[in-house]
DNA sequence: ATCGATTTGATAATCGATTATTTGTGTTAT
DNA sequence: ATAACACAAATAATCGATTATCAAATCGAT
């Protein structure tokens, strides 16, 4: 793909002259991210040197950010790989989701001004409008609507006004999508448009114990979809 | 067998021989949690490398790994420092315990076994035991009463079996602890180990209700007295 | 032939030096 | 006197090369 290589270009505005441990750190977190490393797979300092044309120092750095954000491990003297995440380590993100957003989303619901809910509006908007797949971009959930469906349970979370509950959020997000994405799980038949227009109207209604319950068993429902995987044993969701 | 033939360059200490890096970010962690450098101090990597003896690579690394656990700030191209906490910063932090730990401690109630209770009692039992102070160790709480301070806390949450919970727990605590140190405060007149004892009762008595209310009132008091006392002595920091 | 010790190839970890950026200082023009 | 510019010192960021370590392959003895 396109590899800004660029040095030190002062004229344009966007692509930007940030650190290259930045950008290196951007993509490594992508690339894991959209999947492009089987899980388990080892991450080469010297391949990505060359790959991406800097120093091994530079790689070094973003990996290290990397195994801190839990998107890679670290094994003492033999390297960085992509983790391989087990059922159970599936199984107690998706708990821990559960136990702490509810709770979150009712501070949320209570704290959340105006602004909040016309953002909430904005995002789930956004998440209705975007199509799940989109043949080209491969067979899991596109890209967009990945980020889509981010942006709106965050919101959702983000009137609680509290920066540190939402780097929570956003650290078990980040756990729950790449597990997600590992498990090899395709599409549901569950109707998750129809959760989040519920999370939706339950939160401007300002209605805290339905939108917390909504939550948690949305939640549920995805962990259970992803560990029971061939199980057709269907959601109890209308 | 293969006997140690290794011997470290100049570890006295038997464990031997880890990453560098390893070392380096350890020495960093507790030199930054025992107050070492004052808040907003830099950390210059040229002279904690001559300082510890090691290159400029792995002191890098390790101010990378410190940043990601939010010991340190990274300014772009200035470099890393020692974080300034403000007090809505506090607030936030000593807002996400009470919102979480709650929680996580009723699950912990619920799931905790035996072997749970049995850590519970014996983490309390070093608590109590273990003088606050010690003249000769400065004016802060002594580094043995704050680390069983800690343990008896991680422990009553470690019957909820979820490590992604504990680990959410380690973040805050550090944080929590971080900010405390900067706080400049002192001993509170507060019975702070009648509310220790009242949550290991609560706790060992399986009664969740009581055990998730002394919790949220303990972290509440906590935060009161730092932010209070700030009032006399005015912070000036943004 | 199998088990164990040893060599070997690959690569992770580390180092010393180079380049780029920021900050402070001094100079000059308005 | 002030402000803008240019220079200089400090240091952050990066690089290329070296050393230490591990895992697999090789060899030898029972």
């Amino acid at each position: 793909m396109m590899s800004d290589m660029t040095q030190t270009t002062h004229s344009s505005t966007s692509p930007g002259k940030q650190m290259l441990s930045e950008q290196v750190y951007a993509h490594l977190r992508d690339a894991i991210m959209h999947g492009d490393y089987a899980p388990g797979a080892a991450l080469k300092p010297q391949d990505l040197a060359k790959q991406q044309g800097v120093s091994l120092a530079v790689v070094r750095e973003a990996l290290v950010r990397v195994v801190g954000e839990g998107l890679a491990d670290r094994l003492p003297n033999r390297g960085f790989a992509v983790p391989a995440f087990s059922d159970r380590r599936w199984q107690e993100i998706a708990e821990a989701r559960r136990t702490i957003e509810p709770v979150v989303l009712r501070m949320s619901i209570e704290h959340g001004d105006v602004d909040w809910e016309a953002r909430v509006r904005a995002a789930h908007h956004r998440l209705a409008r975007t199509p799940t797949h989109v043949p080209q971009e491969g067979e899991y959930y596109s890209d967009a609507w990945a980020e889509a469906h981010r942006v709106f349970h965050r919101t959702l979370l983000e009137g609680c006004g509290n920066p540190v509950l939402l780097e929570t959020f956003d650290r078990m997000w980040t756990a729950s999508e790449l597990a997600r994405r590992f498990s090899g799980h395709r599409a549901p038949g569950r109707d998750g448009a129809g959760e989040h227009r519920q999370l939706e109207e339950a939160a401007l209604a300002r209605d805290a114990d339905t939108a917390a319950e909504v939550l948690a068993r949305h939640l549920t429902q995805t962990a259970a979809e992803l560990t029971g995987e061939q199980c057709s044993r269907l959601v109890d969701q209308p």
